[in-house]
RNA sequence: GCGCCUCUAGCUCAAUGGCAGAGCAACGGACUCUUAAUCCGCAGGUUUCGGGUUCGAAUCCCGAGGGGCGCACCA
């Protein structure tokens, strides 16, 4: 037989004993043990499990125990098995379910003839369900004097080295559920994220705002200035883009009389990969009738403030070396009094762009030859403005033309009343009075189309159906975005946002 | 897209041009109070892949692939 073939042949016994160690051998054994099982008449996938208590409810139940005392409590346990350390006819197993861990002491005098077979069979990672009475070692910890032992399922791959976990990021992103059994911190971040999402939802209906679904895919992309992904919808033949924004389809349903309207909206940006950017990320878009964006502001500061309680219970973190605070209330400034103090001139949207050139090449910050006064100011916020700010802060009041889709103020038509939430040298949210007026929308996309006539990949497409809504009439109406990822991020103090993103996108993977 | 770094046993890491190693996990054994248990024994490798240089390559060179970081774009 050829040499090459043979790799793809299912082991023979005779190279599973030649290379004992290999996962194809780490494997078989634990495939032997499960079949031994199943010749004992044990059937190593049971349907269901009954259990009794979870380890967090013990915990509390009995934390603070004396040494060596037995409760006479009978309880019935299940979850994964994450640590064995035998002493003979004494073998304490650690079991790990979604509220914690409970140590497993099992007596050879007080164990079941099944719970010996059971316990012979039993490797890292397997799911198992145990019976026993409560009781404290004499060292003191809580532990189940195991009577009935259950395999409930077996893990035919080994485990991550049990201190070490596993570091490698493309297998912690790529085999994620690995990640979140081995790696205690990385399933706190997620206990994090789910539950600060949960108190955004519970502060939105709070105030009474309604939880909407609007459309993924869309004929045309719009609410915000990005690239698209673009796919092919075959039932009507047209192209379709994945969203980038919620907002035009959430401010239509304020039109439509849905007051006060959110959705936590999966996004789809096609664009770079960074530790603060994902092609596919999550924000929570809101929109109040008869509110302004001072409104937007209270109601951002609340989110991010509840959020941080519910999910953390402090309002101070420490991502690498920078502290952050964000008890309330935080300072609300106006970009263009901090642009004067940053570069030493006053700058407005109404400057000749020359002026704003010379401070932008002063500065160092690069722009193109097609942008305005207003995109150049925003342009030296984005850059030396930005990096600056580390305890959140609002700034107010954005060129008009950097927002399409947001309200002038009533002093100054090249100023929007805009806000951006800023902390730790990255935006959170976004937030403005809704552009309201169908004409002066109309004029808007017609500037963003002379600019996308320009090459300006990113400018907002005019959006018809949009126009025709407002035509309706939207109230007076305050709208705002959270970067729920960054925000996440923010509170669980780490610094790559695919590390709050459960499945982050990857290349395939060549092997399994 | 460009630059830099990285890839060794299932996992975590050594070996800097000279016999591929350790810890954990596994396997065999001892042990009724451990908790990163301990002790004895045993096994586990196409060093990501493909070329090249060399008496000799995990190591140096070239190319490919995966991943990370920085820049650019963006929130």
């Amino acid at each position: 037989m050829p040499k090459e073939s043979k790799k793809t042949e299912t082991p023979t016994p005779e190279t599973e004993e030649e290379a004992l160690g290999t996962l194809e051998a780490l494997s078989a054994d634990r495939r032997k043990k499960r079949d031994v099982l199943r010749e004992a008449g044990i059937d190593p996938y049971p349907t269901r499990f009954d259990r009794t208590a979870t380890a967090g409810a013990l915990h509390a139940e009995h934390d603070g125990l004396d040494a060596d005392v037995r409760t006479g409590q009978i309880a019935k346990m299940a979850g994964r098995l994450t640590s064995l350390r035998g002493h003979g006819k004494l073998v304490f197993v650690t079991l790990s379910d979604v509220t914690g861990s409970i140590q497993l002491l099992i007596q050879e005098s007080n164990r079941s003839d099944q719970a010996a077979k059971v316990l012979e069979a039993l490797d890292l990672g397997d799911w198992i369900g145990a019976e026993g009475e409560v009781i404290t070692s004499r060292r003191g910890e809580l532990s189940l004097d195991v009577t009935e032992l259950w395999l409930l399922s077996k893990s035919l791959r080994p485990l991550p080295d049990k201190w070490h976990g596993l570091t490698d990021t493309d297998a912690r992103y790529r085999q994620r559920e690995v990640d979140l059994l081995a790696n205690p911190e990385s399933r706190k971040v997620f206990d994090i994220r789910f539950k600060a999402i949960a108190a955004l939802r519970a502060l939105m209906q709070e105030e009474d705002f309604v939880e909407v679904e609007t459309p993924i895919l869309q004929p045309q992309a719009g609410g915000a200035l990005a690239r698209p992904f673009f796919t092919h919808g075959n039932a009507l033949d047209i192209e379709l883009s994945l969203r980038i924004a919620p907002e035009l389809y959430l401010k239509r349903l304020v039109v439509g009389g849905y007051e006060r309207v959110f959705e936590i909206a999966r996004n789809f940006r096609n664009e770079g990969v960074d530790t603060r950017h994902s092609p596919e990320f999550t924000a929570l878009e809101a929109y109040r009738a008869f509110g302004d964006y001072n409104d937007g502001m209270d109601l951002v500061e609340r989110m991010v403030v509840e959020a941080a309680k519910a999910s953390t219970g402090k309002l101070t973190f420490t991502i690498g070396e920078r502290e952050l605070d964000l008890t309330p209330s935080w300072p609300r400034r106006q970009l263009l009094d901090w642009v004067e103090e940053l570069v030493g001139q006053r700058l407005h949207p109404n400057d000749p762009v020359e002026k704003v050139r010379g401070v932008c090449k002063e500065f160092d910050v690069d722009f193109l030859p097609e942008w305005g006064s207003g995109k150049l100011i925003f342009e030296i916020y984005d850059t030396i403005l930005l990096p600056t700010i580390t305890n959140p802060v609002f700034v107010c009041g954005f060129p008009v033309e950097v927002s399409p889709l947001a309200r002038h103020t009533a002093e100054d038509p090249t100023l929007a009343d805009r806000f951006e939430l800023c902390i730790d040298a990255k935006e959170f949210a976004n937030g403005y009075s809704e552009l309201n007026i169908p004409e002066e929308q109309v004029e808007r996309f017609s500037g963003e189309a002379a600019a996308a006539a320009k090459g300006d990949e990113e400018a907002h497409p005019a959006d018809l159906a949009f126009v025709r809504a407002l035509e309706f009439g939207l109230p007076p109406t305050s709208g705002i975005g959270l970067g729920v990822d960054r925000l996440i991020m923010l509170l669980s103090e780490v610094e790559a946002i695919r590390d709050v993103i459960l499945f982050p996108m990857m290349r395939p993977e060549a092997t399994h």
